[in-house]
DNA sequence: TGTACATCAGTGAACGCGCGTTCACTGATGTAC
DNA sequence: TGTACATCAGTGAACGCGCGTTCACTGATGTAC
Protein backbone atom coordinates (compact mmCIF):
# COMPACT_ATOMS: atom_id res chain seq x y z
CA UNK A 1 0.00 0.00 0.00
CA UNK A 2 1.53 2.87 -1.09
CA UNK A 3 1.40 6.30 0.96
CA UNK A 4 -1.01 8.75 -0.63
CA UNK A 5 0.00 12.35 -1.86
CA UNK A 6 1.54 14.19 1.13
CA UNK A 7 0.07 17.55 1.34
CA UNK A 8 2.66 19.29 -0.68
CA UNK A 9 6.05 19.40 -1.85
CA UNK A 10 8.35 21.19 0.37
CA UNK A 11 8.87 24.84 -1.49
CA UNK A 12 12.50 25.59 -2.26
CA UNK A 13 13.43 28.76 -1.48
CA UNK A 14 13.01 31.15 -4.64
CA UNK A 15 16.28 31.31 -6.11
CA UNK A 16 19.49 33.57 -4.26
CA UNK A 17 16.85 34.83 -1.99
CA UNK A 18 18.31 34.64 1.71
CA UNK A 19 14.74 34.49 3.49
CA UNK A 20 12.79 31.45 2.17
CA UNK A 21 10.00 32.78 2.88
CA UNK A 22 7.69 30.03 4.20
CA UNK A 23 10.25 27.44 5.90
CA UNK A 24 7.92 26.29 8.96
CA UNK A 25 5.48 24.80 6.22
CA UNK A 26 8.56 23.62 3.82
CA UNK A 27 10.54 21.87 6.62
CA UNK A 28 6.93 20.26 7.51
CA UNK A 29 6.29 19.51 3.75
CA UNK A 30 9.88 17.75 4.08
CA UNK A 31 9.56 15.75 7.10
CA UNK A 32 6.33 13.87 5.77
CA UNK A 33 8.69 12.80 2.51
CA UNK A 34 11.19 11.62 4.67
CA UNK A 35 8.65 9.74 6.53
CA UNK A 36 7.36 8.17 3.82
CA UNK A 37 10.92 7.65 2.45
CA UNK A 38 12.69 6.20 5.57
CA UNK A 39 10.69 5.59 7.96
CA UNK A 40 10.73 6.98 11.38
CA UNK A 41 13.72 5.80 12.40
CA UNK A 42 15.32 6.98 9.51
CA UNK A 43 14.39 10.63 9.81
CA UNK A 44 17.12 13.06 10.59
CA UNK A 45 16.71 17.06 10.92
CA UNK A 46 19.48 17.76 8.36
CA UNK A 47 17.71 15.81 6.00
CA UNK A 48 14.91 17.64 6.11
CA UNK A 49 16.94 21.23 6.00
CA UNK A 50 18.95 19.57 3.51
CA UNK A 51 15.47 18.78 1.28
CA UNK A 52 14.28 22.37 1.64
CA UNK A 53 17.90 23.56 0.64
CA UNK A 54 18.85 25.41 3.94
CA UNK A 55 21.13 25.24 6.45
CA UNK A 56 21.38 22.06 9.05
CA UNK A 57 20.71 25.28 11.76
CA UNK A 58 17.76 27.01 10.44
CA UNK A 59 15.04 24.53 11.95
CA UNK A 60 15.87 25.38 14.93
CA UNK A 61 14.50 28.27 14.37
CA UNK A 62 11.12 27.28 13.80
CA UNK A 63 11.10 24.11 15.86
CA UNK A 64 13.87 23.78 18.15
CA UNK A 65 14.51 20.87 17.93
CA UNK A 66 14.22 17.59 16.77
CA UNK A 67 11.18 16.44 18.54
CA UNK A 68 9.39 19.94 17.65
CA UNK A 69 9.16 19.30 14.15
CA UNK A 70 8.04 15.95 14.57
CA UNK A 71 5.49 17.30 16.66
CA UNK A 72 4.18 19.38 14.27
CA UNK A 73 3.68 16.32 12.20
CA UNK A 74 1.97 14.26 14.68
CA UNK A 75 -0.63 16.49 15.32
CA UNK A 76 -1.53 16.98 11.50
CA UNK A 77 -1.23 13.65 11.34
CA UNK A 78 -4.30 13.18 14.50
CA UNK A 79 -6.08 15.91 12.47
CA UNK A 80 -5.94 14.35 9.22
CA UNK A 81 -7.00 11.33 11.36
CA UNK A 82 -10.32 12.94 12.81
CA UNK A 83 -11.51 13.81 9.68
CA UNK A 84 -10.77 10.28 8.44
CA UNK A 85 -13.33 9.20 11.03
CA UNK A 86 -15.29 11.71 10.26
CA UNK A 87 -15.33 10.60 6.60
CA UNK A 88 -16.28 7.30 8.20
CA UNK A 89 -19.60 8.82 10.23
CA UNK A 90 -20.75 9.89 6.96
CA UNK A 91 -20.33 7.02 5.09
CA UNK A 92 -22.12 5.18 7.53
CA UNK A 93 -25.42 6.85 7.39
CA UNK A 94 -28.59 6.92 9.50
CA UNK A 95 -27.49 3.48 11.53
CA UNK A 96 -25.55 3.95 14.16
CA UNK A 97 -23.83 0.64 14.17
CA UNK A 98 -22.84 1.41 10.31
CA UNK A 99 -21.39 4.19 11.75
CA UNK A 100 -19.20 2.89 14.09
CA UNK A 101 -18.03 0.39 11.59
CA UNK A 102 -17.42 2.79 8.89
CA UNK A 103 -15.15 4.48 11.51
CA UNK A 104 -13.20 1.80 12.46
CA UNK A 105 -12.61 1.44 8.76
CA UNK A 106 -11.60 4.83 8.25
CA UNK A 107 -9.21 4.43 11.05
CA UNK A 108 -7.54 1.61 9.53
CA UNK A 109 -7.60 3.24 6.19
CA UNK A 110 -5.72 6.51 7.13
CA UNK A 111 -3.21 4.13 8.79
CA UNK A 112 -2.60 2.22 5.18
CA UNK A 113 -2.57 5.82 3.41
CA UNK A 114 -0.21 7.17 5.99
CA UNK A 115 2.16 4.33 7.39
CA UNK A 116 4.88 6.74 8.65
CA UNK A 117 2.66 9.35 9.62
CA UNK A 118 0.57 6.85 11.59
CA UNK A 119 3.63 5.22 13.07
CA UNK A 120 5.10 8.37 14.34
CA UNK A 121 1.80 9.67 15.94
CA UNK A 122 2.14 6.40 18.42
CA UNK A 123 6.00 6.79 18.97
CA UNK A 124 5.72 9.16 21.78
CA UNK A 125 9.11 8.93 23.03
CA UNK A 126 9.95 11.14 19.53
CA UNK A 127 7.35 13.52 20.09
CA UNK A 128 6.82 16.11 22.72
CA UNK A 129 3.83 13.78 24.56
CA UNK A 130 3.29 17.24 26.78
CA UNK A 131 2.39 19.21 24.29
CA UNK A 132 -1.03 21.15 24.60
CA UNK A 133 -1.92 21.06 20.61
CA UNK A 134 -0.75 17.61 20.60
CA UNK A 135 -2.73 16.77 23.59
CA UNK A 136 -5.72 18.47 21.88
CA UNK A 137 -5.37 16.56 18.48
CA UNK A 138 -5.50 13.23 19.81
CA UNK A 139 -8.18 13.63 22.11
CA UNK A 140 -10.23 15.32 19.22
CA UNK A 141 -9.53 11.83 17.59
CA UNK A 142 -10.26 9.63 20.58
CA UNK A 143 -13.72 12.01 21.07
CA UNK A 144 -14.89 10.98 17.55
CA UNK A 145 -14.30 7.30 18.18
CA UNK A 146 -16.25 7.71 21.68
CA UNK A 147 -19.09 9.56 20.54
CA UNK A 148 -19.98 6.80 17.60
CA UNK A 149 -19.43 4.15 20.02
CA UNK A 150 -22.03 6.20 22.75
CA UNK A 151 -24.43 6.80 19.59
CA UNK A 152 -24.50 2.74 19.18
CA UNK A 153 -25.13 2.04 23.04
CA UNK A 154 -27.73 4.91 23.39
CA UNK A 155 -25.75 6.90 25.76
CA UNK A 156 -26.07 10.30 25.52
CA UNK A 157 -22.98 12.43 24.96
CA UNK A 158 -22.91 14.05 29.36
CA UNK A 159 -24.01 11.19 30.27
CA UNK A 160 -20.83 9.14 32.29
CA UNK A 161 -19.86 6.00 30.54
CA UNK A 162 -20.71 2.88 32.59
CA UNK A 163 -17.87 0.13 32.63
CA UNK A 164 -19.71 -2.18 29.43
CA UNK A 165 -20.04 0.97 27.36
CA UNK A 166 -16.30 2.74 28.28
CA UNK A 167 -14.86 -1.63 27.54
CA UNK A 168 -16.26 -1.00 23.78
CA UNK A 169 -15.01 2.38 23.50
CA UNK A 170 -11.32 0.69 24.33
CA UNK A 171 -12.18 -2.45 22.35
CA UNK A 172 -12.72 -0.65 19.63
CA UNK A 173 -9.90 1.61 19.32
CA UNK A 174 -7.89 -1.88 20.30
CA UNK A 175 -9.41 -3.32 17.56
CA UNK A 176 -8.54 -1.29 14.72
CA UNK A 177 -5.69 0.29 15.89
CA UNK A 178 -4.12 -3.70 16.50
CA UNK A 179 -5.59 -4.13 13.05
CA UNK A 180 -3.47 -1.03 11.34
CA UNK A 181 -0.08 -2.22 13.11
CA UNK A 182 -0.23 -5.61 12.21
CA UNK A 183 -1.08 -5.05 8.77
CA UNK A 184 1.41 -2.09 8.53
CA UNK A 185 4.10 -4.89 10.14
CA UNK A 186 3.72 -7.36 7.58
CA UNK A 187 2.53 -9.82 9.89
CA UNK A 188 -0.41 -10.81 7.53
CA UNK A 189 1.95 -11.01 4.75
CA UNK A 190 2.15 -14.67 5.69
CA UNK A 191 -1.79 -14.92 5.56
CA UNK A 192 -2.45 -13.57 2.65
CA UNK A 193 -3.03 -15.40 -0.38
CA UNK A 194 -2.39 -15.06 -4.24
CA UNK A 195 -4.14 -10.97 -4.10
CA UNK A 196 -1.14 -9.99 -1.83
CA UNK A 197 -1.39 -7.99 1.26
CA UNK A 198 -3.74 -5.54 0.06
CA UNK A 199 -5.99 -7.36 -1.22
CA UNK A 200 -6.16 -9.33 2.24
CA UNK A 201 -6.89 -6.57 4.09
CA UNK A 202 -9.14 -4.94 1.61
CA UNK A 203 -11.28 -8.18 1.93
CA UNK A 204 -10.97 -8.93 5.51
CA UNK A 205 -11.34 -5.56 6.82
CA UNK A 206 -15.07 -4.75 6.80
CA UNK A 207 -15.34 -8.33 8.65
CA UNK A 208 -12.62 -7.79 11.13
CA UNK A 209 -14.25 -4.78 11.79
CA UNK A 210 -17.60 -5.81 12.31
CA UNK A 211 -16.85 -7.41 14.99
CA UNK A 212 -16.55 -5.00 17.81
CA UNK A 213 -20.61 -4.24 18.51
CA UNK A 214 -21.04 -2.36 21.89
CA UNK A 215 -24.04 -3.48 24.01
CA UNK A 216 -27.81 -1.75 23.24
CA UNK A 217 -29.40 0.16 26.08
CA UNK B 1 3.93 -1.68 35.39
CA UNK B 2 7.48 -2.80 35.80
CA UNK B 3 9.67 -5.19 33.34
CA UNK B 4 9.51 -8.82 35.28
CA UNK B 5 12.82 -10.42 36.07
CA UNK B 6 14.62 -10.60 32.96
CA UNK B 7 15.98 -14.90 32.43
CA UNK B 8 19.45 -14.30 34.25
CA UNK B 9 21.91 -11.30 34.41
CA UNK B 10 24.48 -11.71 31.89
CA UNK B 11 27.53 -13.55 33.32
CA UNK B 12 30.33 -11.76 33.28
CA UNK B 13 33.93 -13.61 32.24
CA UNK B 14 35.83 -15.03 34.63
CA UNK B 15 38.17 -13.17 36.14
CA UNK B 16 41.01 -12.92 33.73
CA UNK B 17 39.87 -15.65 31.70
CA UNK B 18 40.46 -15.02 28.01
CA UNK B 19 37.64 -17.23 26.64
CA UNK B 20 34.15 -16.24 28.18
CA UNK B 21 32.67 -19.33 28.34
CA UNK B 22 28.47 -18.93 27.13
CA UNK B 23 29.20 -15.29 25.74
CA UNK B 24 26.33 -16.23 23.45
CA UNK B 25 23.88 -16.90 25.95
CA UNK B 26 25.41 -13.89 28.29
CA UNK B 27 24.89 -11.67 25.38
CA UNK B 28 21.95 -12.24 24.95
CA UNK B 29 20.69 -11.61 28.16
CA UNK B 30 22.66 -8.33 28.48
CA UNK B 31 20.71 -7.35 25.03
CA UNK B 32 17.46 -7.87 27.15
CA UNK B 33 18.68 -5.66 30.16
CA UNK B 34 19.53 -2.96 27.69
CA UNK B 35 15.90 -3.45 26.00
CA UNK B 36 14.44 -3.10 29.22
CA UNK B 37 16.35 0.12 30.35
CA UNK B 38 16.64 1.98 27.29
CA UNK B 39 13.96 0.55 25.09
CA UNK B 40 14.25 -0.66 21.32
CA UNK B 41 15.84 2.31 19.87
CA UNK B 42 18.41 2.66 22.62
CA UNK B 43 19.65 -0.81 22.26
CA UNK B 44 23.73 -0.84 20.94
CA UNK B 45 25.35 -3.99 20.09
CA UNK B 46 28.83 -2.26 21.64
CA UNK B 47 26.90 -1.33 25.03
CA UNK B 48 25.49 -5.43 24.66
CA UNK B 49 29.62 -6.18 24.71
CA UNK B 50 30.50 -3.43 27.36
CA UNK B 51 28.11 -4.91 29.81
CA UNK B 52 29.17 -8.27 29.51
CA UNK B 53 32.67 -7.00 29.51
CA UNK B 54 33.57 -8.19 26.56
CA UNK B 55 35.18 -5.86 23.27
CA UNK B 56 33.02 -4.52 20.96
CA UNK B 57 33.98 -7.19 18.04
CA UNK B 58 33.36 -10.02 20.32
CA UNK B 59 29.94 -10.11 19.43
CA UNK B 60 30.85 -10.38 15.74
CA UNK B 61 31.64 -14.19 16.18
CA UNK B 62 28.06 -15.32 17.69
CA UNK B 63 25.83 -13.07 16.07
CA UNK B 64 26.78 -11.40 13.07
CA UNK B 65 25.87 -7.97 13.43
CA UNK B 66 23.19 -6.10 15.60
CA UNK B 67 20.19 -8.23 13.82
CA UNK B 68 21.26 -11.13 14.87
CA UNK B 69 21.40 -10.47 18.10
CA UNK B 70 17.99 -8.85 18.24
CA UNK B 71 16.79 -11.60 16.11
CA UNK B 72 17.45 -14.21 19.03
CA UNK B 73 16.14 -11.70 21.57
CA UNK B 74 12.57 -12.04 19.47
CA UNK B 75 13.17 -15.52 18.65
CA UNK B 76 13.06 -16.19 22.84
CA UNK B 77 10.31 -13.86 23.26
CA UNK B 78 7.59 -15.28 20.31
CA UNK B 79 8.50 -18.52 22.41
CA UNK B 80 7.69 -16.92 26.11
CA UNK B 81 4.79 -15.57 24.04
CA UNK B 82 3.41 -18.68 22.92
CA UNK B 83 3.77 -20.32 26.71
CA UNK B 84 1.82 -17.13 27.98
CA UNK B 85 -1.16 -18.28 25.68
CA UNK B 86 -0.76 -22.22 26.70
CA UNK B 87 -1.00 -20.80 30.31
CA UNK B 88 -3.89 -18.80 29.31
CA UNK B 89 -5.53 -22.32 27.89
CA UNK B 90 -5.00 -23.69 31.14
CA UNK B 91 -6.66 -21.34 33.39
CA UNK B 92 -9.58 -20.98 30.91
CA UNK B 93 -10.75 -24.34 31.93
CA UNK B 94 -13.36 -26.69 29.85
CA UNK B 95 -15.16 -24.05 28.22
CA UNK B 96 -13.79 -23.24 25.06
CA UNK B 97 -14.65 -19.17 25.01
CA UNK B 98 -13.08 -18.96 28.58
CA UNK B 99 -9.60 -20.08 26.85
CA UNK B 100 -9.68 -17.85 24.35
CA UNK B 101 -10.11 -15.08 26.83
CA UNK B 102 -7.46 -16.33 28.95
CA UNK B 103 -5.28 -16.55 26.25
CA UNK B 104 -6.06 -12.53 25.66
CA UNK B 105 -5.31 -12.02 29.10
CA UNK B 106 -2.12 -13.78 28.81
CA UNK B 107 -1.13 -11.84 25.59
CA UNK B 108 -1.54 -8.48 27.03
CA UNK B 109 0.13 -9.65 30.05
CA UNK B 110 3.38 -10.97 28.27
CA UNK B 111 3.10 -7.66 26.41
CA UNK B 112 2.84 -5.43 29.74
CA UNK B 113 5.41 -7.55 31.82
CA UNK B 114 8.14 -7.89 28.87
CA UNK B 115 7.13 -4.33 27.05
CA UNK B 116 10.75 -4.30 25.19
CA UNK B 117 10.59 -7.45 24.19
CA UNK B 118 6.89 -7.00 22.94
CA UNK B 119 7.84 -4.14 20.55
CA UNK B 120 11.04 -5.24 19.34
CA UNK B 121 9.18 -8.43 18.15
CA UNK B 122 6.71 -6.38 16.24
CA UNK B 123 10.02 -4.03 14.69
CA UNK B 124 10.64 -6.37 12.02
CA UNK B 125 13.06 -3.40 10.48
CA UNK B 126 15.24 -4.35 13.20
CA UNK B 127 15.21 -8.13 12.65
CA UNK B 128 16.67 -10.73 10.17
CA UNK B 129 12.42 -11.20 8.89
CA UNK B 130 13.34 -14.23 7.25
CA UNK B 131 14.97 -16.20 10.00
CA UNK B 132 13.56 -19.38 9.47
CA UNK B 133 13.90 -19.80 13.65
CA UNK B 134 11.87 -16.43 13.88
CA UNK B 135 9.49 -17.44 11.57
CA UNK B 136 8.74 -20.69 12.99
CA UNK B 137 8.24 -18.79 16.48
CA UNK B 138 5.81 -16.54 15.40
CA UNK B 139 3.59 -19.01 13.47
CA UNK B 140 3.54 -21.31 16.58
CA UNK B 141 2.42 -18.05 18.59
CA UNK B 142 0.02 -17.36 15.69
CA UNK B 143 -1.05 -21.39 15.69
CA UNK B 144 -2.06 -21.09 19.10
CA UNK B 145 -4.28 -18.37 18.93
CA UNK B 146 -5.82 -19.53 15.60
CA UNK B 147 -6.11 -23.15 17.46
CA UNK B 148 -8.35 -21.35 20.73
CA UNK B 149 -10.45 -19.50 17.92
CA UNK B 150 -11.24 -22.66 15.73
CA UNK B 151 -12.22 -24.46 19.59
CA UNK B 152 -14.83 -21.75 20.03
CA UNK B 153 -16.42 -22.01 16.52
CA UNK B 154 -16.18 -25.77 16.51
CA UNK B 155 -13.94 -25.74 13.76
CA UNK B 156 -12.11 -28.89 13.38
CA UNK B 157 -7.88 -28.37 13.28
CA UNK B 158 -7.88 -29.77 9.54
CA UNK B 159 -10.99 -28.18 8.28
CA UNK B 160 -10.29 -24.68 6.97
CA UNK B 161 -11.24 -21.79 7.94
CA UNK B 162 -14.03 -19.84 5.86
CA UNK B 163 -14.19 -16.43 6.14
CA UNK B 164 -16.19 -15.63 9.42
CA UNK B 165 -13.87 -17.52 11.54
CA UNK B 166 -11.00 -15.93 9.85
CA UNK B 167 -12.13 -12.66 10.80
CA UNK B 168 -12.85 -13.78 14.63
CA UNK B 169 -8.85 -15.00 14.30
CA UNK B 170 -7.61 -11.75 13.33
CA UNK B 171 -10.00 -9.63 15.19
CA UNK B 172 -9.22 -11.28 17.90
CA UNK B 173 -5.18 -11.26 17.33
CA UNK B 174 -5.93 -7.05 16.52
CA UNK B 175 -8.09 -6.65 19.50
CA UNK B 176 -5.26 -8.00 22.27
CA UNK B 177 -1.88 -6.61 19.71
CA UNK B 178 -3.65 -3.28 20.20
CA UNK B 179 -4.94 -2.97 22.86
CA UNK B 180 -1.23 -4.10 24.47
CA UNK B 181 -0.01 -1.49 21.85
CA UNK B 182 -2.36 1.35 23.30
CA UNK B 183 -1.29 0.58 26.75
CA UNK B 184 2.43 0.47 26.11
CA UNK B 185 1.75 3.72 24.57
CA UNK B 186 0.51 5.27 27.49
CA UNK B 187 -2.48 5.85 25.53
CA UNK B 188 -4.76 5.09 28.11
CA UNK B 189 -2.84 7.62 30.87
CA UNK B 190 -5.39 10.36 30.04
CA UNK B 191 -8.30 7.75 30.61
CA UNK B 192 -7.40 6.51 33.47
CA UNK B 193 -8.56 7.40 37.15
CA UNK B 194 -6.74 7.85 40.60
CA UNK B 195 -5.57 4.23 40.42
CA UNK B 196 -2.86 5.21 37.24
CA UNK B 197 -2.39 2.82 34.38
CA UNK B 198 -1.91 0.09 35.88
CA UNK B 199 -5.05 -0.31 37.95
CA UNK B 200 -7.04 0.64 34.94
CA UNK B 201 -5.66 -1.75 32.56
CA UNK B 202 -6.05 -4.50 35.15
CA UNK B 203 -9.51 -3.49 35.85
CA UNK B 204 -10.58 -2.95 32.08
CA UNK B 205 -8.62 -5.92 30.51
CA UNK B 206 -11.16 -8.21 31.25
CA UNK B 207 -13.84 -7.07 29.94
CA UNK B 208 -12.24 -5.88 26.86
CA UNK B 209 -10.60 -9.27 26.11
CA UNK B 210 -14.65 -10.59 26.06
CA UNK B 211 -15.62 -8.26 23.35
CA UNK B 212 -14.58 -10.11 20.35
CA UNK B 213 -16.92 -13.64 20.33
CA UNK B 214 -16.48 -15.70 17.41
CA UNK B 215 -19.29 -17.14 15.64
CA UNK B 216 -20.45 -21.04 17.19
CA UNK B 217 -21.35 -23.27 14.58
C1' DT C 1 9.11 60.23 2.38
C1' DG C 2 13.40 59.13 4.43
C1' DT C 3 16.13 57.13 7.73
C1' DA C 4 17.82 54.83 11.95
C1' DC C 5 17.56 50.89 14.14
C1' DA C 6 15.64 46.64 16.32
C1' DT C 7 14.32 42.29 15.19
C1' DC C 8 13.94 38.37 12.59
C1' DA C 9 15.56 34.44 9.75
C1' DG C 10 19.07 32.80 7.88
C1' DT C 11 24.51 31.05 7.37
C1' DG C 12 28.40 27.94 7.78
C1' DA C 13 31.84 26.12 10.46
C1' DA C 14 32.66 23.55 14.29
C1' DC C 15 31.78 20.73 18.54
C1' DG C 16 31.66 16.21 20.55
C1' DC C 17 29.42 12.03 20.24
C1' DG C 18 28.85 7.08 19.85
C1' DC C 19 27.89 4.02 16.62
C1' DG C 20 28.69 -0.67 13.63
C1' DT C 21 32.04 -2.94 11.51
C1' DT C 22 36.69 -4.31 9.84
C1' DC C 23 41.31 -5.73 10.52
C1' DA C 24 45.40 -8.14 11.69
C1' DC C 25 46.40 -10.20 15.71
C1' DT C 26 46.83 -13.64 19.68
C1' DG C 27 45.64 -16.57 23.51
C1' DA C 28 43.17 -20.86 24.60
C1' DT C 29 41.30 -25.16 23.43
C1' DG C 30 40.81 -29.59 21.70
C1' DT C 31 42.01 -33.27 18.64
C1' DA C 32 44.93 -36.64 15.85
C1' DC C 33 48.53 -39.36 16.04
C1' DT D 1 51.33 -39.59 27.57
C1' DG D 2 53.19 -36.06 24.79
C1' DT D 3 53.15 -33.08 21.15
C1' DA D 4 51.99 -30.63 16.81
C1' DC D 5 48.72 -28.13 14.91
C1' DA D 6 44.10 -26.51 13.38
C1' DT D 7 40.43 -24.10 14.98
C1' DC D 8 37.96 -21.28 17.82
C1' DA D 9 36.96 -17.09 20.55
C1' DG D 10 38.65 -13.38 21.87
C1' DT D 11 41.49 -8.40 21.56
C1' DG D 12 42.09 -3.53 20.71
C1' DA D 13 42.87 -0.03 17.61
C1' DA D 14 41.09 2.14 13.86
C1' DC D 15 37.83 3.28 9.99
C1' DG D 16 34.35 6.41 8.35
C1' DC D 17 29.95 8.00 9.27
C1' DG D 18 26.25 11.24 10.11
C1' DC D 19 24.01 13.08 13.63
C1' DG D 20 21.91 17.21 16.76
C1' DT D 21 23.14 21.28 18.45
C1' DT D 22 25.84 25.55 19.40
C1' DC D 23 28.04 29.68 18.08
C1' DA D 24 29.17 34.14 16.42
C1' DC D 25 27.81 36.10 12.42
C1' DT D 26 25.11 38.66 8.69
C1' DG D 27 21.63 39.77 5.36
C1' DA D 28 16.77 41.19 5.01
C1' DT D 29 12.71 43.12 6.80
C1' DG D 30 9.69 46.11 9.02
C1' DT D 31 8.59 49.80 12.13
C1' DA D 32 8.88 54.40 14.67
C1' DC D 33 9.51 58.84 14.11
Amino acid sequence: MAEADPPKPPSRPARGRYHHGDLRAALVAAAEEILVDKGVDGFTLREAARRVGVSPAAPAHHFGDVAGLLTEVAILGFEELTRHLEEGNQRGGPDPAARLREQGIGYVRFALAYPARFQLMFRREKLRADDPRLKAAGHAAYMALEAAVRDVAGFAPDRPLDRAVFASVLGAWSLVHGFAHLALDGEFDGLAGEGGRDAFIQAMLPDVVALVAPPRR
